[in-house]
DNA sequence: CATCATGTTATAAT
DNA sequence: CATTATAACATGAT
């Protein structure tokens, strides 16, 4: 479920946790979420720590805790951040519990392909720190974007878009969303589109994220029905822009959703 | 029962 | 070595 204006919807959800002692931890320790973690370690600095402040960056959340202690969470496919009441009893699926005297902040997630990562350290953990630029800021430039593309000659677009070394916090639906208003077939291969197809491809990646943390970000509403995002799975499905019947395949690895008559190869189409 | 799911990564192949 | 493709991970929904 979650990119990059999902993660940061969910990692708001703890902010009313901030500046407020934890007074219990509860862990799911076998979880897989855990993955090369002393839990029992973390559960300690956890105890009596307060939450200090939340960050996202593409699909990582970083949380300051006092004592210089950071916890990263990453929401994998189904993971989510919620607050609940004080009195909260963990289910099943609630692998990261931090109960507070007014809240209790809660990590779930079914299919364990979450992670958590827990630093102690002075300044920001080293993993955070070397993220790439994330694609709305500034130094994402159109020369950043041009070099990546060009050394993958052979990558279908769908695919390369989906690497988060160079695209942090773009997962499917942003991917074909991209590709749908760029008017770029998703089988093309990266190295080969032209510079005026770079330079648009810039923007709308731009223009997608930044209005997606604006939209889906602040509340989960939805994107406007101009959007592809709206028509990718439905059973009627039909180009919101020409009508055509959408097709869905696997290209990448995942499912993909485009428009024939809209994403062609070879010339754009505006 | 079979298929699919908004993600990442280890491993193999090119 | 750099790039590309695939399987695996664990669970729930349809």
């Amino acid at each position: 479920m979650p990119e990059l204006a999902e993660v940061a919807y969910f990692c708001k959800q703890w902010k009313p946790g901030l500046n407020q002692p934890i007074r219990a931890v509860h862990c799911h320790s076998h979880s897989r979420v855990f993955r090369g973690l002393d839990v029992p370690l973390l559960q300690d600095a956890l105890k009596g720590a307060t939450l200090r402040s939340a960050r996202t960056h593409g699909k990582q959340m970083l949380f300051g805790l006092s004592r210089g202690n950071w916890l990263g969470i990453h929401l994998g496919m189904t993971g989510q951040l919620r607050l609940e009441p004080a009195d909260f009893v963990p289910g099943k699926h609630d692998h990261l519990v931090l109960f507070q005297a007014r809240h209790t902040c809660v990590f779930s997630d079914p299919r364990h392909f979450g992670r958590i990562r827990f630093d102690q350290c002075k300044q920001e953990p080293d993993w955070w720190r070397s993220l790439p630029p994330e694609p709305h800021s500034p130094a994402f430039t159109i020369d950043r974007l041009a070099a990546f593309l060009q050394r993958r000659t052979k990558a279908p677009l769908k695919a390369v878009l989906l690497m988060q070394e160079c695209f942090p916090g773009i997962g499917n639906w942003m991917a074909d969303e991209i590709l749908w208003q760029t008017h770029l077939h998703p089988l093309l291969p990266a190295g080969k589109i032209t510079p005026a197809q770079v330079t648009l491809l810039h923007k709308n990646i731009s223009s997608i994220c930044r209005l997606a943390l604006d939209i889906i970000g602040t509340d989960w509403s939805d994107p406007p029905d101009s959007w592809l995002f709206n028509h990718r799975w439905n059973n009627g499905r039909n180009c919101p822009r020409c009508y055509s019947q959408l097709l869905r395949r696997p290209i990448g690895g995942r499912t993909t959703c485009f428009c024939p008559t809209c994403q062609r190869f070879g010339r754009p189409t505006r």
